[in-house]
DNA sequence: TATAAAACAGGATGAATGACCTGTTTTGAT
DNA sequence: ATCAAAACAGGTCATTCATCCTGTTTTATA
């Protein structure tokens, strides 16, 4: 009875493109439900009702669901470890610091939300690394930044000397904080990660 | 054209029941699989025919995909960890022998296997003790008894003194072992694991 | 041996998912 | 203004998946 179809007779100008803007809320969607829900466990479905896209656009930005997954990895991961440790931890004043710091802010944010996602990189690491090899070359290359990253910082402000030993500890940085949010995350609690700093706070120079 | 039909007339006896073993072929399966190529990217039917069983059979000793899910993680799971890691440090001479012990014999299981498949508890932890809470309570049991394991071991040869640092100690190794077999799992290359084995020897006391 | 329950076999099914398809509108280049 | 391509809309479709169903055989119990 009387539908509200559009009418073809007004030449109504209501939509405006914004391809870029369309691309970011796609992948600000697929990488908030990837990180929290898992890639597999998410739909595109669920992505695309929560970007607010019509499958027409969806497809359009991305043909399939590996390109979305490569993409979230590549443009949104590296972005949330550059800006939730590179960045700090080379701005600080001493590398110590700015890891003790980036540990202590990730601690202080877990506590107020009261819920433990775990580091959006290895969560999507564990998944899909150890399938498909485009994937698995993706993270390893966040990790991999990652790590060059905290070494640069290293022997910048003359914590460590040596090139090897700096990729050495900031590796073993990386490894320690990723294990200890891989057990905060299943346990809902942020006691690994507080130990985890209170260990580096020991053995870091 | 003559069906092979089994022939009702022949009271064969050629089915031997063996619910045990049954059960265990399709936990090993499952195990396997969920391990390798993750939970939700393992169909049911693949773990049916890993497992060379009926239908019948499968759905009568796991009904549904998340109790054969948890079953996997407090049997199996629970058991490779006890296996590969807590009994080894307990039974060596000093818990750092044991430890480092530990790390290289899963290097070099690695070496020979040319494939890093990662630790078969955080693989399924970052997948599953997100979500469902059963499987993050069922993860923590795990991560739980990993650290105690290690912790009784440290306090008991005096490596460490205090109930509370051991469980720090404790927690830290295991963190940093994750993280690094995250790494290692990622890049398909064992280094991580070396340089956190490197970092384990200077640390422990 | 009689009987019920457990164990097993093989297939069916409805829901969900990822990909795709046709058509329309907007944009940019000429 | 014209035209082609990009951007977007809305719906369809084949496939896969987890679960369930009916029926048969084995085992335990009495």
């Amino acid at each position: 009875m009387s539908a509200p179809k559009r009418s073809p007779a007004s030449p109504v100008r209501s939509r405006s493109n914004d391809p870029e803007g369309m691309r970011n809320r796609i992948l600000d969607a697929a990488f908030e439900a990837f990180v929290t829900r898992g890639y597999h466990a998410t739909a595109m479905n669920d992505i695309r009702d929560l970007a607010g896209v019509s499958g027409g656009a969806f497809a359009h930005h991305f043909p399939s669901k590996k390109q979305l997954g490569l993409a979230v990895l590549k443009e949104r991961v590296a972005d949330a470890v550059m800006q939730s440790w590179i960045m700090p931890v080379q701005q600080a004043d001493t590398t110590k610091e700015g890891i003790l710091g980036v540990m202590t802010a990730i601690i202080e944010e877990l506590s107020a939300k009261a819920k433990v996602t775990g580091c959006p990189l290895n969560n999507l690491a564990h998944e899909l690394s150890g399938g498909d090899r485009d994937f698995q070359v993706a993270c390893a290359a966040v990790f991999d930044r990652w790590q060059d990253g905290i070494a640069e910082a290293l022997l910048r402000d003359g914590t460590v000397h040596e090139t090897a030993e700096a990729g050495r500890l900031a590796g073993f940085v990386i490894a320690s904080y990723s294990g200890a949010m891989a057990m905060a995350k299943s346990r809902q609690d942020t006691g690994a990660l507080c130990d985890c700093r209170a260990m580096f706070d020991r053995m870091i120079p």
